[in-house]
DNA sequence: TTGTAAGCGTTATCAA
DNA sequence: TTGATAACGCTTACAA
């Protein structure tokens, strides 16, 4: 592939005022650039990136590891967080941790190594993956989850809010017996969606019991914990599911056993969904602004890069309730 | 950030030795080797990618240009090619072109840039971005859409035959008037989905006239297009979807007009998903082997890679048709 | 305004 | 087995 000394022959001027030629500067005369220019296309000349990243010790790439890409929620994420970078020239590298806090690290060691602008983060287990970051001058933006150990710049939603507000609507709706079906413990989504569902279940007067069923936050995983939690000897008369994929498997639960969300069983979800108004009844539903998490995430990440040093941040958006017949009077 | 000759420095060895004893050459002594370790660790070394990069003339990434990181069919594809990657040692890139031409030549540029070391590319238009890469030896892998002009590896499904098999299954259910709802024109499995209808309906000695409608592959675009598809004047009994999100759009449209699939008008649409099966009645569908395609691109590009020469191929899986109750007989 | 040349951090060649 | 050194392709003082 053409190199610059060629474009430079080519043209008959040094590498120097070719490099200059092709960065826009004014100080280079017209004719010249244009013969440059000329000479670029005529070779088909594409800088090496990877020689320029070398030199200039800075890469216009921000680093988005992601628990799942299958999760419509972080892909509503990662396109918030895209349409800020792309518009700053960035690119972004989307990895896929799994939840798997080995993983995760594997991602980190390959953003240092390739030196990447930034990082955002959702992090998976309790790791010091930040840290590391960090320790390196790499900025890093938490989201979606607080960063284990170490504060630094995040941004949330105020999922304990939301959980605890389906909790009350479902009492307001007449269910008395409360269930929740919530991720792994240590996920704080998981986490504080489920204290949210204790904090509605006391404001109103109810006690349950332990009504409540873990899973990872998959349609496979949660079949299980659904079946279990409907088969208790008092089972629940509604419940509250952390995300989109662990509902489907709520709601095929009860359509096994003949039972129907809103009359039978109310059911509110984590993640609103295209699909959600198709089910009759349609789901209710707990909307995240996972766009905006992204975008204003990736904000922040370009700021710090932009070496903003004022103190760290962290963003709480709101997530809002959206009733629908699932969560009907029973 | 800790460098090579800091660490060389620290373990009182040249940088070639470093280097060589990161990179786990046996040709080093196991006590240099040692100190060399223990000294890097203490810095907190880690190579720098770019200069290695810059330097080996190669890079262990691969990027993914797909048109849709929210659709599912594509995150499953882009999973399949995850995995293979990861196994072999890469990263990869994903970036979205929202089947926006110029946004796939953009990345075409910035893969093209960084080196990267092959590129799995769902072609959106009719543009050259193929022939660019190769002009430069970057090995190219087309993924569900040929490439528009050259020929080339390729891996696709038999999206046609398919689609005929899904409107003869309709026709065999009992239903006359078969509708289509496709993507935009020029785009291949559009196309394709719509030449399968119109064989199948061949096939049946069925002439529906011209119930087609396009849309863009997408749930807010196909609204219109399913309602305009409805409001014929002799409305079709049965529709082909050409995607999932647009089969939401579909779905939604004959709840209001208070119509029911399976019984008023019977609908298949490519593409299962989770929450096919919950709606009342479970939608039919096509599925396609997304993560095998993924997986299938992705070893045949690291295959190019490592200088495979033989001839260019093109695999076509197949999809097959998931009969539920939204196709039975009308 | 242009050119010369140093240097970014590696790896690989060549001698020792 | 190890070390000195050139080279990868670019940007940017500094000189002219």
């Amino acid at each position: 592939m053409a190199t610059i000394s060629e474009v430079a022959e080519r043209a008959g001027v040094s590498t120097a005022t070719v490099s200059r030629a092709l960065n826009g500067k004014d100080s280079v005369d017209p004719a010249l650039a244009g013969r440059v220019l000329a000479a670029a296309d005529e070779l088909g000349y594409r800088p090496n990136g990877p020689a320029r990243n070398l030199r200039k010790q800075e890469t216009a790439v921000l680093a988005l590891i992601i628990s799942d890409v299958e999760n419509p929620f972080f892909t509503a994420i990662s396109r918030g967080v895209e349409d800020v970078a792309h518009d700053a020239g960035y690119s972004v590298v989307l990895c896929n941790s799994d939840d798997d806090p080995d993983k995760e690290r594997e991602y980190v060691e390959v953003a240092l190594q390739e030196r990447v602008a930034g990082v955002l983060l959702s992090p998976a287990g309790r790791g010091d993956s930040a840290e590391k970051l960090r320790a390196h001058d790499t900025p890093v933006v938490a989201i979606d989850r607080p960063l284990p150990r170490s504060g630094g710049d995040t941004v949330l939603v105020d999922t304990r809010l939301a959980a605890r507000e389906a909790t009350l609507h479902l009492a307001e709706q007449g269910y008395r017996r409360l269930g929740c079906l919530t991720g792994p413990e240590g996920v704080p989504t998981a986490d504080d969606r489920l204290a949210g569902y204790r904090d509605g279940l006391r404001a109103a007067g109810l006690d349950s019991g332990e009504l409540v069923r873990r899973s990872d936050f998959k349609a496979t995983g949660a079949a299980e914990a659904a079946h279990s939690l409907l088969a208790e000897r008092q089972p629940p008369d509604a419940i509250l599911v952390a995300n989109n994929a662990m509902a489907v498997s709520v709601l095929a639960a009860l359509d096994e056993l003949g039972m129907r969300p809103g009359r039978d069983v109310g059911v509110v979800a984590f993640d609103d969904a295209p699909w959600t108004v198709l089910i009759d009844p349609p789901l209710s539903v707990v909307a995240q602004p996972a766009y905006d998490m992204g975008a204003t995430a990736a904000q922040l990440l370009l700021g710090r890069i932009g070496g903003d040093h004022t103190e760290t941040t962290v963003t709480t958006l709101s997530a809002h309730l959206v009733p629908r017949g699932s969560s009907r009077s029973g």
